[in-house]
DNA sequence: GTTGGTATCTGTGGA
DNA sequence: AGATACCAAC
């Protein structure tokens, strides 16, 4: 037993919390609410752990975000000092990213695999399609990119897409038969160019153990001795079945524990279900698994708690529990009613500044939360203006920028001369002569010969100017590929630039866009720079410091913005509601709380939307530790042009008692009108028919009772309508209406909702 | 093959 | 509104 001393840090613990702590072997759920102190038995737990004598490289800690990984560490390291560097600790990606570059031969994959991301996943499926001849308004990218992703997400291979029925009967029914081909095409594609997409870091993990060639999955099961998840609501299937394989077997210790709140799960759209919670329970309850439930709420004041447990109530079903605060009452929750966006904009920044002066807030302590990331503008313009100090989050990253993923491409084709996408984005770049209809009869050529475009790059029949420009391309590539094991990142950075031609043309170019993207140039290699110069420290007691370039890539392809190290400074934090998960600030704006914003039109046809969209808003609210301002605007510019929303439902939900200004919200009417077709919604913003352009003025509604079936009716969004049938009494009238104009034409509307004018 | 201008499309969240 | 695709003219 460990001296006084060292275990002084669990004195600061809660009952719940220490036995959270220590409960340190067999199988442990932890549900943990909001500002509950999650990080907190996470980090004590592993610091436990270590102090009890376990070494830290036998401890797995998986988090979704980078930053968490990043702050786990850091609090770990200040309770157990250096060897937390040797504690697994990181994200899903690149936990499995970083065993798949020790593992990939064996799964026959290059330990230098590129990693896609999502410009480059949608990219071969674009060039998948196109060689397919399918019609790209059909078989959008995007669309079939999540179709992949969530049959990966799924454990659906190729082979069992083809053969499962209903998948098949989707697609047919969406008019996409050839999904499953163009599936089963963008693996081969990816294989063969040695790349790995997101999805496939989690699922060729998954199939390394599977297959278990050479035993390898005994030397993780034993390597990883303590195993515990962060966020676990947000696990998809995948994840939590690889988690079984390293922890749920024959004899295993299941020294798992997994920390989650169902209330904050908000990444259904990519895969992850609440399931896993209450399969987990199922799954370790033989094993005597221990739950613990932490409620009480160490962030926020009363209001704002109760807030947010009442609105959660609204969603059908979740794992009971009860927050609570004693942080005692404090302020009630703002409310902004905004005739436009600029004018929510303006407001919002006001009491901001209001704010500051009063109750002498810092930048750092206030966050403009927001659905979309395209919302950011217009805060930012008003920021400017009052000469706030601020940062976007989110949006595209630095490595997202063209001039960057450029130099990116060449990286990548060095390290890695099958990555296909990086050999189209640079082939003719900077501008060599070589047009697509050269780059169509090289991918015409790989596909014949079931090889990688660089292979049948130098056999391709083309003009001689063009043979030539090719030969230069390729003596470049691999003259550049010859420096890669003396050369260090930076060192080959430089060489690239000078060679490729892209300094050159960066450097002659004195347009504003040009210098600022020389700026950017400039940032990437002060960033390859502070690699190689700091990469020593990164790296754990089994891995050599590595400062090449191949290893700068494989650093760089996870990283999101979040990542960024905390630039100097005090400023205001603008973020998406997703990205600010975990994070916590005083004083908290939840912005456009507006139908079909937030919650979102794509979620709005399903109650499972809806309630995914509330538990959006929950972790919003539950953001805020003193202040919560909520705004929303009647109109604002959308996709170029002024739309006009209701307040959102969410609004109703928050009790009035909370609410600082009390005179009434419902005196705005709220729509509550069921959409039960969110297919016709789509419809409707993406081609407006005669049926959306009828004139307000002209529009007389007429009383709801006055509603028959058979009547042919007129709506002021849906356009021409006959009414089918008529259900319910009186108060609850609900109409059953065919409006012809619609790609979903039969629609259910609640008459005492619903605008209708009678035509005959 | 390249250029520059116009038409068309698209449109949540993020590792 | 902004990004991208497309197309005619060079």
């Amino acid at each position: 037993m460990p001296d006084n001393s060292s275990t002084a840090y669990l004195s600061g613990l809660n009952d719940v919390q220490l036995q959270a702590v220590t409960n340190t072997d067999g199988p442990v759920l932890v549900v943990a609410g909001p500002g509950s102190g999650k990080t907190r038995v996470l980090t004590y737990r592993v610091s436990h752990l270590i102090k009890t004598g376990v070494k830290p490289y036998n401890i797995l800690t998986l988090t979704f975000t980078n930053k968490a990984a990043r702050e786990m560490k850091d609090r770990i390291s200040i309770e157990v000092g250096p060897q937390a560097n040797q504690v697994w600790a990181g994200t899903f990606h690149s936990i499995f990213a970083r065993i798949l570059r020790m593992e990939a031969e064996k799964i026959g994959y290059p330990s230098n695999f590129t990693i896609y991301d999502t410009e480059d996943t949608k990219s071969v499926i674009g060039n998948i399609v196109k060689e397919l001849q399918l019609d790209k308004t059909v078989y959008n990218p995007n669309v079939i990119k999540s179709r992949i992703s969530s049959a990966k997400s799924n454990l659906i291979t190729p082979k069992l897409y083809e053969a499962n029925e209903d998948l098949r009967t989707q697609d047919r029914m969406a008019k996409r038969p050839h999904t499953y081909t163009i599936y089963q095409k963008y693996v081969a594609r990816c294989k063969k160019s040695g790349a790995m997409d997101f999805d496939d870091l989690l699922y060729r993990l998954y199939e390394l153990f599977q297959k278990n060639p050479d035993g390898v999955l005994d030397k993780y099961r034993n390597r990883f001795q303590y195993v515990m998840v962060d966020e676990f609501q947000d696990t998809n299937q995948l994840q939590y079945a690889i988690v079984r394989k390293l922890v749920n077997y024959e004899n295993s210790p299941r020294n798992i524990c997994v920390v989650g709140d169902d209330a904050q799960s908000i990444y259904a759209f990519r895969g992850a279900t609440i399931q896993n919670i209450l399969d987990f329970e199922e799954d370790f309850k033989p094993h005597g698994i221990k739950v613990f439930k932490l409620e009480q709420n160490y962030r926020s004041t009363e209001e704002i708690v109760q807030v947010a447990n009442e609105v959660i109530t609204y969603n059908r079903r979740q794992i009971p529990k009860k927050i609570w605060s004693d942080k005692g009452s404090g302020q009630r929750i703002k409310l902004i009613r905004a005739l436009t966006d600029n004018e929510e904009g303006k407001r919002i920044v006001d009491t901001i500044l209001e704010q500051k002066n009063r109750s002498h807030l810092s930048n750092s302590e206030i966050a403009i939360l927001y659905r979309t990331n395209a919302q950011s503008r217009i805060f930012e313009e008003f920021l400017r203006r009052y000469n706030l100090n601020y940062r976007v989050f989110g949006g595209l990253s630095f490595y997202q920028r063209k001039e960057v993923k450029d130099i990116i491409a060449y990286m990548r084709l060095v390290v890695n001369p099958r990555d296909e996408e990086a050999l189209r984005r640079i082939i003719n770049f900077p501008k060599r002569g070589i047009g697509a209809s050269s780059v169509e009869k090289i991918a015409a050529l790989a596909e014949a010969n079931n090889e990688t475009l660089w292979q049948s790059l130098p056999k391709v029949k083309v003009a001689s100017r063009t043979k030539t420009a090719l030969a230069s391309f390729v003596k470049t590539i691999n003259g550049l590929r010859k420096k890669l094991n003396t050369d260090n990142a930076y060192e080959l950075t430089q060489r690239i630039l000078e060679e490729s031609g892209i300094g050159k043309l960066y450097k002659t170019d004195t347009s504003i866009e040009g210098m600022g993207r020389m700026e950017n140039i400039n940032s990437l290699m002060d960033g390859v720079k502070s690699f190689v110069d700091e990469a020593g420290a990164e790296f754990d007691a089994d891995n050599q410091p590595d400062i090449s370039l191949t290893t700068y890539l494989q650093n760089i392809a996870l990283h999101t913005d979040l990542d960024d190290e905390e630039k100097s400074g005090d400023y205001i934090t603008l973020m998406s509601v997703h990205s600010a998960k975990g994070l916590e600030f005083k004083s908290v704006f939840i912005v456009g709380l507006e139908e079909k914003l937030f919650p979102s039109f794509m979620s709005m046809d399903t109650v499972e939307g809806l309630d995914e969209e509330r538990r959006l808003f929950y972790v919003a609210i539950t953001r805020a530790e003193q202040f919560l301002t909520l705004s929303y605007a009647n109109s604002r510019y959308r996709y170029g042009r002024m739309q006009y929303n209701e307040p959102s439902r969410f609004l109703e939900e928050v009790p009035r008692d909370y609410l600082e200004n009390t005179s009434s919200i419902s005196s705005r009417k709220i729509n509550q009108e069921p959409n039960p077709s969110g297919a016709s919604v789509k419809g409707f913003f993406k081609k407006p028919s005669a049926a959306t352009r009828i004139d307000p003025k002209n529009f007389h509604p007429n009383d709801s009772s006055e509603i028959q079936a058979g009547m042919n009716v007129l709506h002021l969004k849906f356009g021409k309508g006959k009414v089918l049938s008529i259900e319910g009494g009186e108060a609850n009238r609900v109409a059953t209406i065919f409006f012809k104009d619609l790609d979903n034409p039969q629609k259910r509307i609640m008459l005492k909702y619903a605008k209708l004018q009678i035509l005959d």
